[in-house]
DNA sequence: CGCAGAAAGTTAATCGTTTAACTATGAGGT
DNA sequence: ACCTCATAGTTAAACGATTAACTTTCTGCG
């Protein structure tokens, strides 16, 4: 390949003229440049950035973090976050901590995990990536993590324990209360709820959106009404089970996510009932499988794409030097509504 | 950030002598070594990989190009190909198309298409990777793709058009005989087939195992039992209404993806039928949907990460100089058994 | 004692850019 | 004629590592 002192020599200038005309800052006679151009076009001459890169101090190159590449929203928040950067001429480099994404329980072991975490920003520090945007999935009441000297951070999708550091998160507590509202609206009055992992702070959220609508309607909700999954299918079978055999059963599930709710279907068609003539059901993430299941689900859709994109935006003004004014955002969801509900 | 310089000015040695201790390649006397040692814990150096990739020229990166990043297959791939770099000390940057995955039918048109992944090469050249793996989602029968100059590149997923490019996929055809056997042990007969979009090679593929099993068997096929979809849940729920239409309806019906598979089940849910009872369901891909369907779904699990893994190891073997034996790679599926079939 | 050879360092070139500082030339103004 | 200034180009020093080639010192052996 190429490379500058080739081109000058086929031109007959200096290296430095052959610069000029590729950056243009400085003028050059229309001639020179024309026979410099020539030259390039002659050959394969590619700018070498890993040069540029040293001699600028810039690379040009964003870290993206993840704690598991599989995990449902992350694709989606990576694609927005590619997409923001393409434009503005940056290119991605991911670093997967493989953190298994089931390991809700597990979570508070903070220690090790901020160790693997750590692990991971550093190996994206010596690659001289010029920012960091760390694609968390559970929001952090302590931050052990280590902000790397000097380089911007922005998280995305779960919050930053410190309220300085600029995060981008989607507004839980909002769909919840909206999900819940559409259900109240529909005349339901006995609205129970399956929660996630009590661990996680998305289903601390979701359960305060949820009360909040319950409490604004002037609806009761006895305690057996909330019941604690893990997110998984199974306990949706488990908790919608319980939900049925109660002396005063539920006309609306609202399960905290997809595959609970997808749980809910299988006890509910189980018992004989139909959804949503005698029960209605809604959940949360809009996975693949609302829009496979019979009847359709209606959920709420996260913003993931949105979620990542914004992220790499807040983290390229920092780059240009600008202080993000609110460093956190929160993003709304949006309702999808199909057919798994029905008024009264 | 400190430099080699600073490291060496501050134990009175050589930049070279600081290299020398850092690489080991040349031998340092003990003391230096520790007073080196020493200086570099004081400061917070850490090793330019910028610079050292300018001079070594070569940046331990891997190009990895996505046609979606969120397309199924995609992240447990790259997560796969992450998995092996990671071990060998080297990071993946990552360029995603954006192409939309559905476009099924315009995947004929090529000229554009092969623009696209070009531009995409391109940035990654320019960014100087050591090697580009190249995740396809569509078998291509000629190559238009720009092979970068001097740049080791490997398919993962589909295969090249050229069968001297080295490709790892996965062994369609006899998952699909695979299956299509397990459903003949179990006495069926009749068995039908609702199959992918018809321009697709996996489509095609598929078929073909299924035919093979058929006709090993001495089952009759009759054309009516082939039903072309789209991949999509509503083709499943047309075809499999279709196939239940029929006067003598199938006894088994192979899905050739879960959506599709998902499909059936509402349409013969809705005709009163019962899966596994009155009529057996199967699927391919073995996403989210086959385990949170009721009754559960038995189907076809890719080996994405192992397609991943392999890949970046060919890849791997290539910069090392050697050559492939075998370019082409097929990697075998796993069923997954799950309820939705009995035995007649 | 003399010499070979190893051990421990240093010097300086190199990778491919960018850019401040400098030179040379010519145009324009007084 | 002289000064100023703009234009077009060159030179050379960075950026931060690696490494071949060289120097110096020391060890061991005949």
């Amino acid at each position: 390949m190429a490379t500058m002192k080739e081109i000058a020599a086929l031109s007959g200038v200096s290296v430095a003229t052959v610069s000029h005309v590729l950056s243009g800052k400085k003028s050059v006679s229309p001639s020179t440049r024309e026979r410099v151009l020539q030259s390039i076009g002659l050959t394969n001459y590619k700018l070498n950035t890993i040069a540029k890169s040293l001699r600028m101090n810039k690379t040009h190159i964003i870290g993206v973090l993840v704690e598991d590449i599989c995990g449902l929203p992350v694709p989606e928040i990576v694609d927005g976050i590619n997409q923001c950067l393409e434009e503005s001429g940056y290119q991605v480099l991911l670093s997967n901590l493989r953190l298994l994404q089931k390991l809700y329980n597990q979570y508070e072991q903070l220690s090790q995990y901020t160790g693997i975490v750590n692990r991971g920003l550093q190996l994206l520090e010596d690659a001289r990536v010029d920012g960091i945007i760390y694609v968390a999935m559970h929001d952090r009441r302590i931050d052990g993590i280590h902000q790397p000297v000097s380089i911007p951070l922005v998280y995305a999708y779960a919050e930053s324990g410190d309220p300085a550091n600029v995060s981008v998160t989607y507004d839980n507590e909002n769909s919840a209360y909206e999900m819940t509202r559409l259900l109240i609206r529909q005349n339901h009055r006995q609205v129970a709820l399956i929660a996630g992992h009590a661990n996680t702070s998305a289903a601390n959220r979701r359960l305060t959106g949820y009360r909040q609508a319950m409490d604004e309607a002037g609806l009761p909700v006895p305690p057996e009404y909330i019941r604690w999954g893990d997110w998984e299918y199974h306990s949706g079978v488990e908790q919608a089970g319980a939900l049925l055999a109660l002396a005063l059963p539920p006309t609306a599930i609202f399960a905290m996510n997809d595959p609970m709710a997808a749980g809910c279907y299988a006890a509910i068609k189980r018992s004989g009932l139909r959804i949503p003539e005698d029960i209605s059901v809604v959940g949360f993430d809009n996975r693949e499988i609302a829009s496979c299941l019979f009847p359709g689900l209606t959920t709420v859709a996260l913003p993931n794409k949105e979620i990542g994109h914004t992220a790499a935006q807040q983290l390229l003004q920092r780059l240009d030097g600008l202080t993000i004014a609110t460093p956190r955002t929160t993003l709304p969801c949006r309702i999808i509504r199909r057919d798994s509900t029905l008024p009264r």
